[in-house]
DNA sequence: CGCCGAGTTGAACTGAATCAAGAAACGTGG
DNA sequence: CCACGTTTCTTGATTCAGTTCAACTCGGCG
């Protein structure tokens, strides 16, 4: 059994054994290496992703520097949300931080997946659910917090993030410089 | 035929008249002056509401100062996303800039009543990935923009928030001070 | 008429950016 | 396994956008 299913199984036990069949079946295995994208900016999102394996980061890159908009680890959906919904060009590229293993499955084949069954529809509103909170305290913590309560908040909440991410990227999702960033490491230790 | 009905009719022209019929008789028509509040920070967000008439903000309070992270005018729905979905405390208040009629459903009832018939539940999940969508817009404009770009922004694509909101909530909403939105003002004009 | 909140303007201040230059870490090929 | 080039990280000096503090104006409302 696959990864994803195993995953679906844990996050949605009561789901019935066909629609958990047909969502493996609808999912494509795919392998990326470091560096790849899986979306360019500008480009439109045509495809929705499972992260098995590995970690991916979405950038935009405005008046030549680049802006960290959000990191997906193992177990995570990836897509430009965005991009994906109104078929709109993306504001953001996708790229592989490390080798990845994933599922893919296409705008189309997503939808009918979705069709299919109720339960399959509720379970992606679910997680599209979840990543609007997510957005929401973002804002917030963007809006609301100085460039060392950003950082200790990350220290505290998401240590994975320092632990795997190199600093120059975590600078630009805090909205701040690498150099700040260091300062402020330094200062801490 | 009251007005959500018939601005649901218009987003939706294809919906079947009963689905329609039933979000009509769900949702309890309330009035509310300016200055009250539709949610406090802190609280559970128990109610979604449907804005016919008026405008709200909003907001939270951090270390004494007022955050504003939204507006909504007339035909949007309203709620404290996060609060509302995960049944816990609001970081945000909402309140009546100016007197308002509404439609408000608990969401026991709205749960109810998207079970009742999957075209509802698709609109509702439409409602609320057209807000993710916005979302994402705004964590990009706080993100890379100077404040001059902000309300310049807002100039062009939003130009009924500088109509009918006062500039010290735009400005908080802009994420700078009343102050510097005063200069950025007079230096355009 | 006087008060109060909203908006403006000025001057000083500050957190973070920018610019610059080394130091450390990393990976690639020999 | 080491050497070399590249990228990342650090540290310092300077600059700047925006804040803060303070004083003043304006308009509405009791």
């Amino acid at each position: 059994m696959n990864q994803l299913v195993t995953y679906i199984q844990s996050v949605a036990p009561r789901l019935n054994p066909e629609a958990l069949e047909a969502i493996g079946l609808a999912f494509r295995p795919i392998h990326k290496e470091k560096g790849e994208l899986l979306l360019a900016q500008g480009d439109v999102c045509k495809d929705l992703y499972f992260l098995a394996e590995g970690i991916c980061r979405f950038y935009s890159i405005k008046d030549g520097t680049e802006v960290t908009n959000w990191f997906s680890f193992k177990n995570d959906f990836i897509t430009s949300f965005s991009s994906f919904f109104t078929k709109s060009p993306s504001y953001e590229s996708i790229e592989m931080l490390t080798n990845g293993s994933l599922y893919q499955i296409s705008y189309q084949k997503l939808a009918e997946l979705q069709e299919s069954a109720i339960e399959i529809e509720r379970l992606i509103n679910y997680f599209s659910n979840l990543y609007t909170v997510q957005l929401e305290n973002r804002i917030l913590f963007l809006q609301t917090m100085t460039a060392a309560e950003k950082y200790q908040m990350i220290l505290k909440e998401e240590p994975h993030l320092i632990q795997h991410i190199p600093n120059k990227h975590l600078a630009s999702y805090l909205g701040i410089t690498r150099e700040t960033l260091s300062r402020i490491r330094s200062n801490i230790n």
